[in-house]
DNA sequence: GAACAGCGTTCTGAATAATAGAACAAATCA
DNA sequence: TGATTTGTTCTATTATTCAGAACGCTGTTC
């Protein structure tokens, strides 16, 4: 008879390395808040044994996926990572042209200009471009953001399969201000109300004082490649605005989307 | 009496995890001139049996590190790389600094001005910069070229701790256009002319036709931060030319430099 | 259309590798 | 000074890994 740890455990995936994953998880300690650990401090959070993880970072640190910070007894992820991210960030196809237009862009319209697509139930900023005169102060690869606050988000989930949706409809909602929408109900009306015209409008829904229009871009077969988005304060974003900004980049869309 | 595979093996470092390592190898095959590998190429590629590399890139794909590219049976580098290195890239101190003196030189400079630091022997590209009217067509953030041959590498190199470069100098330094210099007395001899001018060239000793300048980068201790470069057609740097931004960008060191 | 060759995937137990836990020196603190 | 806490070394036991066979599938060859 299976004792109640063996019927509450997971089903054993028997095709899974568990040394690997363990090692992977531990990765996740490392965040923007906390990029910086001590094998003593990873050993209590983790409640894995000192020594175990001496073995593992010793191993990333090898490979160049974890630094020791030299003076001090702590490690964060190494430039290994920034490596694999040039190669992943260089699979995407067609990324020039999506630049490109990027650029362009930031011409006609005096806002941050984000390109993002889908990553799980987040967006994943993949690109930006800056008018004259604007800063972007945090580095925009690889920021990413709940896809349902966000208007790149919206506008990635208004056009996925449906599947996705439904999955995170299940999920919780979290707001990160008053304006979140956290009704899976209000949600999906939200999702639907975009696909009819076509952009995604983010009302402060996730940073205050932040406005944003997004629309979806398809590749020639009609697949969803991703979002592009203007985003600025919300005092410089009344409809008559938003209206302009949205002729301005369907237009540039129709011209990219025949080369994806 | 130890056998010859005891004696010819490497010394057993008990504390390296073997699956790890060897997971992390695996993912080393993923370049950007070969991006997507199926199982069997894998297995053939590394001699391990596809059973195993099958357990590894299901793991690697349960943590976002691998995908499987849809409609095929290969596999790629995923997102989760992305996500890691913008926490790589935060950690990285003073970056809006760098950033903002960046886009202010590519105001002055009408060349792609780009921000680089070492990592082991190779120049790591962390941020770039373009004057209106250009483009970059590739993503900056993570590239990676050997530091002897290129203007941010030699200027990092000339500012960096002697161990390094005596260790560079020890390996082959293989030629990438006819001006690369490969003889390392001569090398060593470039630097400390590096050293003492204060800013170096890279006279289409990486790319043809392709010349740049650059400038080591120092924090208020004066340790090495990064380097600074202009990197253009080799026909746009002339000695005069090379002088100016030579002063331009020792202008806006100097400006950073104490924020460091 | 039968035989073959390739693929990804599933399964198992022999053999390997991982790691708990003790012990260490060095640094830090009280 | 003594007490903690740190990173690191070491090893025996145990848990995990993975070689190798087998399977079902797809596409190709004769």
């Amino acid at each position: 008879m299976a004792t109640e740890e063996e019927r509450n455990a997971e089903p054993q995936k028997y095709y899974q390395v568990k040394t690997l994953k363990k090692s992977l998880d531990l990765l996740e300690y490392f965040t923007i808040e906390h990029p910086e650990w001590s094998i003593s401090e990873l050993s209590r959070a983790s409640s894995l044994y000192k020594s175990n993880i001496f073995n593992i970072l010793y191993t990333f640190m090898l490979c160049g996926y974890i630094e020791k910070i030299e003076g001090t007894e702590k490690y964060r992820l190494g430039k290994k990572f920034l490596d694999k991210a040039h190669i992943v960030h260089s699979n995407l196809t067609n990324f020039d042209l999506i630049h490109r237009a990027l650029l362009e862009l930031a011409r006609s319209i005096p806002e941050i200009i984000y390109f993002g697509i889908l990553n799980n139930f987040d967006v994943m900023y993949i690109d930006a471009a800056v008018p004259e005169n604007r800063y972007i102060t945090k580095s925009v690869i690889g920021m990413t953001a709940p896809a349902y606050c966000t208007g790149i988000g919206k506008a990635l989930l208004s056009a996925c399969k449906p599947e996705i949706v439904d999955k995170l409809l299940q999920t919780k909602l979290s707001p990160f201000t008053p304006q979140t929408i956290t009704d899976p109900a209000k949600l999906k009306k939200e999702l639907i109300k975009i696909r009819e015209r076509g952009y995604s409008i983010d009302d402060r829904e996730h940073s205050n004082n932040v406005k944003c229009v997004a629309i979806p871009i398809f590749d020639r077969n009609g697949n969803l490649y991703g979002a592009i988005s203007a985003s600025g304060p919300s005092s410089n974003f009344s409809q008559d605005v938003i209206e302009k900004y949205v002729d301005i980049i369907q237009y540039t869309a129709r011209q990219i989307q025949p080369h994806l």
